[in-house]
RNA sequence: GGUCCUAUAGACUAAUGGUUAGGUCACCAGCCUUUCACGCUGGCAGUAGGGGUUCGAAUCCCCUUAGGAUCACCA
């Protein structure tokens, strides 16, 4: 049998870290094993409707290169995969668990719910629906219960959990797990406006759409053997489960807004490259070899292993991802780079920027920076004659004797046949020795004059690349304005 | 509080009964040098604690401790 797994995300507006994290190990298990990998859509939760949310993680799916064999575009042949867009048949296989008693009826209200709750606070023991009180079908009988509902009064479904059945599953990454049933709540299988809970839903599609494994977070751990139960009282077989470990906040909760970014949008926005990020996140609580950090989602792919996936949660270091992101920088192809940089040069106003030139600083900065974003800023005077100069800088390097010094070995480098670095470099050279001056004499002024900064690229190579013109341009304007 | 899960340096991890416990980020030092970086070399730092099992335990078992998740007509 052919593995078909299943990212199901609910449309909250933006895709969590976690959340691609999971559609990750889900996409590189199933590439891994030649099998299908399906993204469902599970919005039955009609109060937390988003305008446009299943859009935008479709679009931030396939930003980081999460491709889908079946999902709500592209269809499949086990559609429609969008809940709402199933919802009759839920209704039928929770009414078929009545049928069989394993579901039953119940009319209690939130306040009567909240009421027996407290109670049970109060008596110090684990809250959880107590079928013997409350009013449903085996406390207001069989016949009563089925007048109600055709009388239209508001019902739910819950399921009847087995309660002297120790319910048992293995999981891939944690191994058996073994759960008293006693401890387990009758949970709302049908909601009073006729949508499933969760539990329902997903195990009637993941069932229905013939998923073999389950990979979520481990956050869905406790709710696994109620979905075990499911599976049994309609006689199907359960898929195998996967739980991935946590990620992290830094003092080690369940990562959230709260304490940084966590959606996946803000992390493209802040410039991190697809590539790195997938990479970094694809680390995060598993590790293919011990010798290496770097890897392509090909790589990714072919590696892969589920059981090698570890166990407890992972710390999101923002750090490491910063590393990564410059290691990228130093390795993607420059024309790819200076395709995803020309938009953010319009923002400042760097604009007709030609192709090649924009390569050869991408070339001359990248090992500088983390994100490329910072070309146009840390770099802005490969784009533009400098503004305004720095001013510790300027005193600290600018001498009164400076222009003296200065004045001739411009009238050198003017007639350097070919303005190259190296070339640059050794008429520079020749100059300094000649008069018995240190390179680092002339190479701040020259870096002072040229791009008003004290930090910056190599000064040859970044005169090589702005061009004789631009820089005598720039040198001659400085001298005639500093004396 | 009940239930469940977890535990290798500050962070990510490797080592699936035998290694001087390995690698990466961060941090520190040195080298390189033209500023800042990159890079290179070296350094700091770890098996939560206690019992077992075994010739031998980071690894298997138990207890303790610590952390986390979950206990909705949310997913």
């Amino acid at each position: 049998m052919s593995v078909r797994v299943r990212f199901a995300p609910s449309p909250t507006g933006y895709l969590h870290v976690g959340g691609l994290r999971t559609a990750l190990y889900n996409y590189l298990f199933a590439k891994h094993n030649n099998g299908k990998c399906i993204l469902r859509i599970e919005d039955t939760d009609r109060t937390r409707f988003v305008e446009n949310a299943q859009e935008n993680l479709i679009t931030s799916l396939r930003w980081a290169g999460i491709e889908f064999d079946e999902s709500p575009e592209i269809g499949g042949e086990y559609g429609p995969y969008v809940q709402s867009e199933r919802f009759d048949l839920y209704k039928k296989y929770g009414l078929q668990l009545i049928e069989n008693g394993t579901a039953y009826y119940a009319f209690d209200t939130s306040e009567e719910l909240n009421a027996m709750r407290e109670r049970q606070q109060k008596a110090g023991i684990a809250p959880k629906y107590d079928r013997t009180v409350m009013r449903n079908e085996f406390t207001l009988g069989k016949d009563e219960a089925k007048r109600l509902v055709e009388n239209g009064t508001p019902y739910v479904v819950r399921l009847k959990v087995p309660l002297t059945e120790n319910i048992r599953f293995t999981d891939l990454i944690r191994g058996d797990v073994i759960v008293n049933g006693r401890d387990i709540d009758d949970q709302i299988l049908l909601k009073s406006d006729g949508f499933p809970t969760y539990h329902l839903a997903n195990v009637v599609d993941d069932h229905l759409m013939a998923i073999t494994h389950v990979i979520r977070g481990e956050e869905w751990l406790p709710s696994t053997p109620k979905h075990v139960i499911l599976y049994n009282a309609f006689g199907w077989e359960c898929p195998t489960f996967a739980h991935l470990p946590l990620l992290l906040n830094k003092d080690k909760s369940k990562l959230s807004k709260r304490q940084g970014s966590v959606a996946v949008e803000d992390f493209k926005e802040q410039g991190y490259f697809k590539e790195s990020f997938v990479n970094f996140v694809a680390l995060l609580g598993w590790n293919p070899t011990s010798d290496r950090e770097i890897f392509s989602m090909d790589e990714l792919i072919e590696h892969f292993n589920l059981e090698k996936v570890n166990k407890s949660g992972a710390v999101f270091d923002i750090q490491k991802l910063e590393w990564m992101n410059s290691q990228y920088l130093k390795m993607l192809p420059l024309d790819y780079m200076a395709e995803l940089l020309e938009p953010e040069l319009k923002k400042y106003n760097f604009n007709n920027v030609n192709r090649d030139y924009l390569i050869k600083v991408i070339n001359l900065l990248k090992e500088r920076i983390t994100f490329l974003k910072q070309v146009p800023v840390f770099g802005n005077y490969m784009f533009e004659k400098p503004a305004n100069f720095e001013q510790e800088y300027l005193q600290k390097h600018w001498k009164d004797n400076t222009p003296e010094i200065i004045k001739p070995l411009v009238e050198q480098l003017n007639v350097v046949a070919n303005w190259k670095h190296d070339d640059l470099y050794e008429a520079t050279k020749k100059y300094v020795e000649a008069n018995g001056l240190k390179l680092k004499d002339v190479i701040h002024p020259l870096r002072l004059m040229i791009t008003g900064k004290s930090v910056g690229a190599g000064m040859f190579e970044t005169m090589e690349i702005l061009g004789k013109e631009e820089c005598m341009e720039r040198i001659n304007s400085f001298l005639a304005n500093y004396k």
